[in-house]
DNA sequence: AACTCATTTCGTTATATGGCGAAATATAAA
DNA sequence: TTTATATTTCGCCATATAACGAAATGAGTT
């Protein structure tokens, strides 16, 4: 009972489904998801671990970042419905086509590192 | 968008979830509900309004009671959704199990209207 | 070891939510 | 029309939540 209250309530936030359905795109570091949620860090650091909690995602620190993803059918028993029905509920929303669009431009290197990014360019 | 947190945010209660399994054995009015829940009548009523905004479940007024039920797939596109993953979720929760049995025993002409008791069982 | 920087944690603030009792509403009964 | 009563609405309180900026943490780099 209480489990299954806290994943409704996980999935009860406008910018936690946006996170969801970004993560349904591909792997994200937290730097990324400010840029296209337009939110303090610590505001998006807070809804990542409140999905994380529910075992909806999870996350892989791999150097300096932290990769969150979305967990797959043997980590949460409850992953697939809940992707099922926001994809069901979501594909017309211009609030998430707008997400994935923004996503095909977001580049970590770029907003997390602006000093490494000649380093980058040129290496 | 909006629409789907606020289904979401119905079922992140326990007593909401409490109220769709009772229903989903029979409709109930108010005071049944009232008895098995053991909460205020105001606090019932409001969980009440908050699932029915949803399109969860119907109001149908019957003389000075309203009875609730849940709605179906015609009314709801939600509804089936809904319940599939709560039978699911909760089918083994001693909670759910403990209403469905205190539902066996609940009569609303004995809860809500005992001056009227002796009327019902001599008429 | 000192530094940089992505992320998390902490402290605060504003708002939302769940609970209650009392008052208001609506319908049946007298 | 008065009374009774099932339900809803209102006002209040305590707690939870989402947001922010600042401080703390932790992993690479120098």
């Amino acid at each position: 009972m209480r489990n299954t209250t806290r994943i409704f309530k996980a999935l009860s936030d406008p910018n936690r489904l946006r996170i969801l359905m970004m993560l349904r795109e591909k792997s994200l570091c937290v730097c990324e998801m400010v840029d296209v949620l337009n939110l303090a860090n610590s505001t998006v650091s807070k809804h990542l671990s409140v999905l994380r909690n529910v075992d909806l995602i999870l996350d892989e620190k791999q150097g300096r970042w932290v990769n969150y993803r979305l967990a797959n059918s043997d980590e949460s028993p409850d992953i697939g419905f809940v992707l099922n029905h926001l994809e069901l509920q979501l594909k017309d929303s211009s609030q998430i086509t707008q997400d994935r669009e923004k996503l095909t431009t977001v580049d970590r290197f770029v907003l997390c590192a602006p000093a490494v990014v000649s380093v980058h360019q040129t290496g």
